[in-house]
DNA sequence: ACAGTTTCATTAAGATGTGAACTAAACCGA
DNA sequence: TCGGTTTAGTTCACATCTTAATGAAACTGT
């Protein structure tokens, strides 16, 4: 049987945590986590989004979502509005405060994405972008 | 600036629940979580372990180790015994009953494993798994 | 031998992950 | 138009993640 370090699920957890390693200690001396981060980060791409867009986008569960997202308002750096058209969804974007909070910190976050990937080169990343576009893909519909 | 879908943490994210796709369902058909399955494997493979051992292995924090010890051993699937040597350390074996639980599930488990990595292919594989070495090893000392 | 330091595991507190149940709104066929 | 069904978001209960703090055991230099 194969050994357990050739998980490739667990491998991918180690990775994603040897790649946060760049970011984390920045992120949590500004008091913000990963999570809230990649709402920001999401929102300050396409302006306004419907929750389930932005948990699709973030890779994060609705009922997860919904408590961030509360946070981040109360916080006051995200405004929730109803569909006009359809009352069931959730219409969600950024702040001022949040926008100015987030051109301020993105600098930085980008000189560290950029160590990343140096250290790893281009060619990799660029391969490992495609074989891990190809897994995505594999998902199972449940 | 990157896109926000270019970014590499959140790749290995969703790859990582893609791959875990063919997995949650049977785990939570038996009433196992992902990470109790993790801490069964490496024990299954190591006899014994040290607490802070099985938590580098199964990319786990302590912490949170500590409480899912101690639900399996609530369970009857874990032993826990003082180091005779050093007070301080905790060495972590399965149970009987655990093995034959581990037993019984791990043919079906390797079986999804093994239609995942046959969509991907071997040589793609292989790639990745080097190409994730890579990763990891960049990991910040913090 | 002893005080200061380091290490291991745990506890605490708050945030997030996860699956099930629930509510309200929209949809849909007879 | 009505009742059944689907969909979006939330709530609930519990497990896990994350950082800081704690307690006990081992180490370290003097």
């Amino acid at each position: 049987m194969r050994k357990f370090d050739d998980s490739l699920p667990l491998k991918l957890l180690k990775a994603r945590e040897a790649a946060m390693s760049f970011f984390r200690p920045f992120l949590q001396e500004n008091n913000i986590t990963e999570q809230q981060w990649r709402i920001l980060r999401a929102l300050f791409e396409h302006e306004e989004l419907e929750a389930k867009q932005l948990a699709r986008t973030c890779c994060i569960l609705s009922p997860s979502l919904t408590g961030i997202i509360s946070r981040l308002e109360a916080q006051g750096y995200i405004k929730r509005r109803k569909g006009e058209d359809d009352q069931r969804r959730v219409l969600l974007s950024m702040t001022d405060e949040a926008r100015a909070f987030f051109d301020n910190l993105s600098p930085e976050v980008e000189s560290r994405y950029k160590q990343l990937t140096d250290r790893l080169g281009q060619e990799k990343l660029q391969q490992l972008h495609e074989l891990l576009n190809e897994v995505i893909e594999l998902r199972q519909a449940e």
